[in-house]
RNA sequence: GUGGGUGUAGUUCAAUGGUAGAGCACCGGACUGUGGCUCCGGGCGUUAUGGGUUCGAGUCCCAUUACCCACCCCA
């Protein structure tokens, strides 16, 4: 019979990898949380409509990679393909922006999907944090968003570069628009294919195509940092003001873009080396138009995602410790009743222990313990249970020493001890 | 959707076209309650799948498939 194998791009999280994903979402929920940021859990399934409104109906994401299925009224329904879309149904529709004061601040972290194909930091189940903010439309909340990216990154030990620009607003960019397509356009035999299909549909994404490397190859392409309107212009000139007050170190990029449709001004994207093309760890920006386009209210926003496997393969390998393992053994069968008490009175400690109840002999048992990676073992043998005691040894130094079985918190304060200087 | 690379034991890898192997891991045993050993034993794996060439294919050719990398796109 052929083994069942997970579907492609979609992985397992198994094993040592596992721990360094709890360990990563537990810092990020604490993080979001310090800052004010409440999360929000929303649906893997939305309507189809929702994220063709949303995210545009030129985009890449919508026209090509979405996973989209009925159910079984008929009813055209989607695997989200990001986060934000859910998030900003969800505000609506639970009126979160009307029974509190603004602003609002939500997290999620979760899967999404794309039917992409698969190459190293992209995979068709993908994992995101999102950080959102409804409510507020002050370049100063973009620049504390920005920050937050920024803690993160620090927190992690991870050196991205931090990437911004402003895109624009529904005033100004379509006189952007036509400038680059009139720049573009005597070029266009010297584009690639996809950059001539582009020039009139998106020609904002000529920008960033990395065939045609426009950004060395001409010098005296506009930009849109010089065709901003007077309020896209002063809110630009105020988030970096803040962001100088943050201590964020950014550095200027004419030629980000964002990839869907409801960003407008500012946008900014965090890359660090992942060890693939793909380095995008973080990117986001300003979406004042999507809670109007979604049937709320006239609602300013502004949010980021990260890449979650992206951003744990860069962060530092040794970054997270797993904890010291203790582990226990009987030598007899009249040992394993002692071994099962001792069990359940530590289980109610922050200790990691796993006992086994084949009787081993003392020499297997701390081969057993070696080969697992333990630190601590404990053995009942038969002098320690006639005593009602308990033997440990530190398998790193060597030390042992016997405890009264019933000292489980002096045991407790000396393996939480050692964890702290070893 | 388009390219390129790679598929041999759980894993890492061998095997000038001539009998499919090794290390590690794993399981069992020996070693009287003190170490990461040592020794002994344990693997017929449709060499990814299907064709073809050949006296003979893991090896050469074709197709399929899976994975990886890149394009594209993005987190």
């Amino acid at each position: 019979m052929a083994r069942y194998t997970a579907v492609k791009g979609m992985n397992d999280i198994v094993p040592p990898e596992s721990y360094r994903w709890m360990r990563m979402e537990e810092d990020l929920r604490l993080i979001a949380s310090r800052l004010n940021y409440e999360e929000i859990r929303t649906p893997i399934v939305e309507s189809l409509e929702l994220f063709q409104r949303g995210l545009g109906e030129t985009s890449d994401v919508v026209q090509k990679e979405m996973y989209v299925f009925e159910d079984k009224n008929g009813k055209r329904l989607a695997l989200r393909p990001e986060g934000t879309a859910g998030v900003v149904r969800a505000f609506i529709e639970h009126n979160l922006g009307i029974e509190r004061p603004g602003p609002h601040k939500f997290f999620y972290i979760g899967p999404n999907f794309r039917y992409e194909r698969p190459q190293k930091g992209r995979y068709r189940q993908f994992h995101q944090v999102g950080f959102e903010i409804f409510g507020d439309p002050t370049p100063e909340m973009d620049a504390e968003l920005i920050y937050a990216a920024m803690l993160i990154l620090d927190h992690f030990k991870v050196k991205g570069e931090i990437r911004v620009n402003s895109i624009g607003c529904p005033v100004c960019r379509p006189a952007y628009r036509e400038r680059l397509i009139a720049y573009f356009r005597p070029k266009i035999g010297e584009l690639c294919g996809d950059c001539r299909r582009r020039i009139d549909i998106n020609p904002l994404r000529l920008l960033d195509c990395k065939a045609d490397a426009p950004r060395e190859r001409w010098s005296d392409i506009p930009l849109i940092t010089e065709s901003l309107c007077p309020e896209c212009a002063a809110d630009f000139e105020r988030l970096r003001k803040a962001l100088d007050i943050f201590h964020v170190p950014y550095v200027l990029d004419s030629f980000i873009v964002r990839g869907l449709d409801y960003y407008v001004k500012t946008a900014f994207e965090i890359t660090a080396e992942t060890g693939g093309t793909q380095n995008a760890v973080a990117g986001g920006g300003r979406y004042d138009g999507l809670v109007a386009a979604t049937g709320g209210a006239a609602v300013p926003a502004t949010g980021f995602a990260a890449g979650l496997e992206r951003l744990l393969s860069v962060i530092p390998a040794d970054f997270y410790a797993p904890q010291p393992l203790a582990t226990g053994f009987a030598l007899f069968d009249g040992g394993v009743a002692d071994l099962l008490h001792f069990t359940k009175h530590l289980s109610h400690h922050p200790v990691r222990f796993m006992a086994e109840y084949t009787p081993r002999k003392f020499k297997n048992a701390l081969q057993k313990a070696n080969k697992r990676g333990a630190r601590h073992l404990f053995i009942f043998g038969e002098d320690e249970v006639k005593n009602q005691q308990v033997l440990y040894k530190d398998l790193v130094t060597g030390d042992q020493r016997l405890f009264g079985q019933h000292e489980i918190m002096a045991i407790v304060m000396m393996l939480m001890e050692k964890e702290v200087s070893p």
